[in-house]
DNA sequence: AAAAATAAGTCTAAATATTAGACTTATAAA
DNA sequence: TTTATAAGTCTAATATTTAGACTTATTTTT
């Protein structure tokens, strides 16, 4: 749907979102993360459509987001497995799974944790290149040069 | 689609994507998040169709996500506003900000900084109780008490 | 006060996407 | 050599989405 559609490709939020913001999409994505490589196996934990699945895989394969490849034990088997632009998705999937843990609490069912420490995850922060937290709500976007005046203003009535 | 589907409800990620997981919802929670607030302009600026948009922010209130109000100074106006359950989806926001800056980079738009110190965002992290940063590849999910034995097969396939 | 404009919808027929499940092809296992 | 598995394709039925005309309530302009 948002391929076609008028995503606002300058907003980069927008950019991801017609690469992954696709249900059906960010399930397979989160499936692949899950080490689930084949069709068949896609197919029973998404619980997507054979016609469905087909096309999505084709198009994360497109965007760089998977690779296919034939087993080279068993020939009838295809892998398809995630590209590091694919991996880098994690993030996105820790977000949305802090944001379900604390507003949409289900029992005693899985948590998050450090695998080093064992520390549970508590919240998700942006960091800067010399490893300082800033906290999502002390984030702004800031406008560059190559922005439309139209971008400009939105941005700038969005965070001042 | 996924409220339907088969998207297990025992995976935190899947919770969240049944109730955010569709490209439309997506677009609408940036919307509202750069300061949109009526129908009129979530229309001019996602793209979505009269009648998708009317379901999709009936959807989003029931939700918890926005609420909706009529305006006190005009009475023809309906307002949308993120509820702190929605304000909350920034981080999942920002990730896809992020990912989008790193593998499918445009040119010089918008960059995403910290308001206080003005640095730019160089990752998104997730972070233990006590403030200490716990790198994306550092973390696993463990299972609950509560998980099925199928769930927990898998998450433990996937992280071990 | 009447006419025009605005905001937020509803409604409808046409176009598009999705589903369930039967079928196909290639390879491997019994 | 028969049977099973994996990864599809194909198709008719169903569901979703679209574009755009229309409606209702309120506000602004003349």
């Amino acid at each position: 749907m948002l391929q076609n559609s008028f995503a606002n490709l300058e907003c980069p939020v927008g950019r991801s979102l017609s690469e992954v913001g696709d249900g059906w999409t960010l399930l397979i994505i989160r499936e692949a993360i899950y080490g689930t490589s084949q069709f068949e196996t896609f197919l029973k934990n998404t619980g997507a459509s054979r016609g469905l699945l087909t096309g999505r895989l084709a198009q994360l394969v497109k965007s760089g987001i998977l690779t296919k490849s034939k087993s080279e034990t068993d020939g009838r088997e295809t892998h398809y497995r995630l590209t590091p632009k694919g991996r880098d998705l994690w993030p996105v999937m820790l977000s949305l799974l802090v944001w379900s843990e604390k507003h949409s609490p289900s029992g005693n069912v899985v948590t998050a944790r450090s695998r080093s420490t064992g520390a549970a995850i508590h919240r998700i922060s942006a960091v800067d290149a010399d490893g300082n937290l800033i906290a999502p709500q002390d984030t702004v976007l800031v406008p560059g040069n190559d922005i439309s005046d139209e971008f400009r203003a939105r941005i700038e009535a969005a965070f001042f």
